[in-house]
RNA sequence: GGUCCGUUCGUCUAGGGGUUAGGACACCAGAUUUUCAUUCUGGUAACAGGGGUUCGAUUCCCCUACGGACUACCA
C-alpha cells in the first residue's frame, strides 16, 4: 500500500457504499446507473448498500421525488441494505432529518480555525464578483485573498462578531481555504488528481438558514455512516478535492474514503450531459419511470413505461461506461456483480445509444417464456376481444421474434383478433389474381373436409389446391397473407391460419375475394 | 476566461512498444424463407494532429486541437 496521505487500507473494513440522490425531481438515467454501480461494487465486494436522501436544499424539494427514486431503485431490482424505508444502524438517512448533527462539526472547524462566520448578503457577494470581473480576476470567488475584503469573523472585531452571532444576524460558516497547497486524492479510475488549493473558494459549509451544504454534510454523513468507497458522477470532481481537506480539519483522513468518479452520460450528439431537462426531446426518455411535474403537470416518459424490461435496461445500462473485457454482452444482475469491478470502468464520457437499449430489449424479451409474454398481450387487450392464455402463449411464440417492445404484440398482432377491414392495396394489386382467387376458394371449402386443424395439414391442403391450380406457392401466398391480414409482412402464414381458426379462414377469405375483385386479372 | 478530466470504427468498447488493431450495436451485401422479421455468412469502417523517447509507437512523454465537467447560502 502507499505510504501516501491519501490512500490506506480499507482491506479490513466492510465495504460500504452509498447512493445519494437529492429529491428535485425524477432520478434520471444518469442516476440510475450511478446507483447500479454502487450497487455491483458492493454486492461484489460482499458489502452494504445504502441509499441516503440528500435534501439540505428545502427550497428544492419536490413531492413525489423520493418516492421515484425508490420505486425506480426497486424496478432495476438494487436492493438497499440501509436507507429511510428500510431503516439501518446509523438512521435517520435523511439529510433533513439528521440537521442537527451538523453544526457540531462545522462549530468544531471554526473552533480549529479551519471554519469562520460570514454575515455577506447575496448583494454585497454579487457586489464582490462584479468588482473582480471589472478588475479582471480570472475567478471571481471568495477565498484566501477576498476573504479580508468581506464581512466575516476573520475581518471583523470580535466582539461584533460576537454581537451579530447573538442579536440572530443571519450568516453562513465558510471553510478557511488555504491560499497556497497542493491538495492531491487518488481516484480509482482516474489515478492521482492534483488540484492547487488557490482553484477552490471558501465553499459556505452551513447555510443561514441553519442546514448544511452538500459538501459538508456528505463529509460528516459519509463518516458516520462508515461509507468506505465514494461511487460519484464526474461533475463532483472539481470539489473532491475540497472533500479531501474536510475529511482532512475534520480529522477523519484515515478513515476517508477512496473515490472513483464515473464518466458522464453524454447525449447523443456528444455534445452536453444527458440532463433531466432533456425529457423527451432527444427521442427517448431520460427517466426510469413516467413521471408527472407535481407543479407544472408536464409529463415525462420512462423506460418501464415505454416497454423495456428492466433486467435489460439494467444489462444496458451497465454497459455504457464499463464492460467486461470479456465477447459477452448479455448479463443478468447475479453476472455482473459477478464481473463488476471499477478498474474496467472507462474514462471518457458516453454518448447515449438508444438503438443499443432497444437491440437488448429484444434479446431480453425473446428469452421470456411464452406464459410470461402472452400477458403482455392479454393485458393489452381491448374491451370486449377475449382471448385464453393458451391461444395467447401461441401468438407471442410465432411474434417474439418481430418485436422490440411488449405493447408491439397487440399492435403487431391485432389480425389475429379482428378481421382486416382494409388491404395492402399496394401488395393487393400486384400480387391478387384471378386464378388466385379461385384457387383460395377451393381451399376455403376444402378446409371442411380437413380430418385435423393445424399448420401442417391446412398447408398441405393448400399445396394440393394450388397443385391441381397449377400454380406455384410463390405466386399466391402474398395474396392469401393480404387477404387473410390485410398487411405484407409477419409469421407462418400457416400458423396464423391455424390460430385464428378453420371458420374465421373461410370467412377472412371470402369477404377478401369479394372486396379485392377489382384486381383480379 | 480559469481549474480539472478526457480523446481507438458512426456509437459502446477490447487491446497494448513489433497485432491482418478484436467484439457488439447500427449500416450494407449474400444465403435461407410463403412475405417481413429472425437466423447464418460476408463486408464497409477507428488509434485527433504535431513533436519527442525508441531499432520500432496506436500504445510512453510533451505540446496543440477538439470535447466535457466545474466555476451558488444547488446537489
Amino acid at each position: 500500500m502507499h505510504p501516501d496521505l491519501n490512500t490506506h487500507d480499507n482491506m479490513a473494513r466492510e465495504v460500504r457504499v452509498r447512493f445519494a440522490p437529492s429529491p428535485t425531481g425524477p432520478l434520471h438515467i444518469g442516476g440510475v446507473r450511478t446507483a447500479l454501480y454502487n450497487y455491483l461494487f458492493a454486492k461484489k465486494m460482499g458489502g452494504k448498500m445504502l441509499l441516503r436522501i440528500e435534501d439540505t436544499d428545502q427550497t428544492r424539494f419536490v413531492p413525489g421525488a423520493e418516492q421515484y427514486i425508490f420505486d425506480s431503485l426497486e424496478w432495476c431490482g438494487i436492493k438497499l441494505d440501509e436507507s429511510p424505508v428500510h431503516g439501518g444502524p446509523h438512521a435517520p438517512y435523511r439529510q433533513s432529518e439528521r440537521k442537527p448533527m451538523y453544526m457540531e462539526y462545522a462549530l468544531q472547524l471554526v473552533e480549529a480555525g479551519h471554519a469562520y462566520y460570514a454575515f455577506d448578503t447575496a448583494e454585497e457577494l454579487d457586489e464582490m464578483r462584479e468588482r473582480l470581473k471589472a478588475a479582471k480576476v480570472a475567478t471571481p470567488q471568495y477565498n484566501a485573498i477576498t476573504r479580508a475584503t468581506m464581512k466575516n469573523s476573520l475581518t471583523l472585531p470580535e466582539d461584533e462578531v460576537k454581537r451579530r452571532l447573538e442579536s440572530g444576524d443571519p450568516y453562513v460558516i465558510r471553510l478557511k481555504v488555504p491560499r497556497k497547497e497542493e491538495i492531491r486524492l487518488k481516484d480509482m479510475i482516474r489515478g492521482w488528481v492534483m488540484v492547487h488549493s488557490s482553484a477552490i473558494d471558501d465553499k459556505v459549509l452551513m447555510k443561514s438558514d441553519g442546514m448544511p451544504t452538500y459538501h459538508l454534510a456528505n463529509i460528516v454523513d459519509d463518516h458516520l455512516m462508515e461509507i468506505t468507497h465514494v461511487i460519484r458522477g464526474e461533475e463532483w470532481l472539481p470539489s473532491a478535492p475540497l472533500h479531501v481537506l474536510l475529511y482532512r480539519y475534520l480529522g477523519w483522513e484515515d478513515t476517508m474514503p477512496e473515490f472513483a468518479h464515473l464518466p458522464l452520460l453524454l447525449k447523443p450528439d456528444g455534445n452536453g450531459k444527458l440532463s433531466k431537462r432533456d425529457g423527451d426531446k432527444l427521442g427517448f426518455p431520460v427517466f426510469p419511470l413516467n413521471w408527472t411535474d407535481p407543479v407544472s403537470g408536464e409529463k415525462s416518459s420512462g423506460y418501464r413505461e415505454a416497454g423495456y424490461l428492466a433486467d435489460g435496461f439494467v444489462n444496458f445500462l451497465a454497459f455504457l461506461g464499463w464492460n467486461p473485457g470479456t465477447q459477452q454482452e448479455l448479463f443478468t444482475m447475479d453476472e455482473l456483480i459477478e464481473a463488476f469491478s471499477i478498474e474496467r470502468i472507462g474514462k471518457s464520457g458516453t454518448r447515449f445509444d438508444i438503438q443499443k437499449a432497444r437491440w437488448y430489449n429484444e434479446q431480453y424479451l425473446r428469452a421470456k417464456p411464452d406464459a410470461e409474454l402472452a400477458q403482455y398481450l392479454l393485458a393489452a387487450l381491448p374491451e370486449g376481444i377475449d382471448c385464453t392464455p393458451e391461444r395467447a402463449e401461441k401468438i407471442v411464440s410465432i411474434m417474439k421474434e418481430r418485436v422490440t417492445f411488449p405493447q408491439d404484440f397487440w399492435k403487431e398482432a391485432a389480425y389475429f383478433f379482428v378481421a382486416p377491414t382494409e388491404y395492402n392495396e399496394q401488395v393487393a394489386a400486384k400480387k391478387w389474381s384471378a386464378a388466385g382467387a379461385n384457387a383460395f376458394i377451393q381451399f376455403k371449402n376444402e378446409l371442411d373436409s380437413l380430418p385435423d386443424f393445424d399448420a401442417d395439414t391446412v398447408k398441405a391442403q393448400l399445396l394440393q389446391v394450388l397443385e391441381q391450380n397449377g400454380l406455384k406457392i410463390g405466386q399466391v401466398m402474398q395474396a392469401l397473407r393480404i387477404a387473410l391480414t390485410g398487411v405484407e409482412a409477419g409469421p407462418d402464414l400457416m400458423a396464423i391460419i391455424e390460430i385464428i381458426g378453420k371458420e374465421e379462414t373461410q370467412r377472412r377469405i371470402e369477404v377478401a375475394v369479394e372486396r379485392l375483385s377489382q384486381y383480379a386479372k
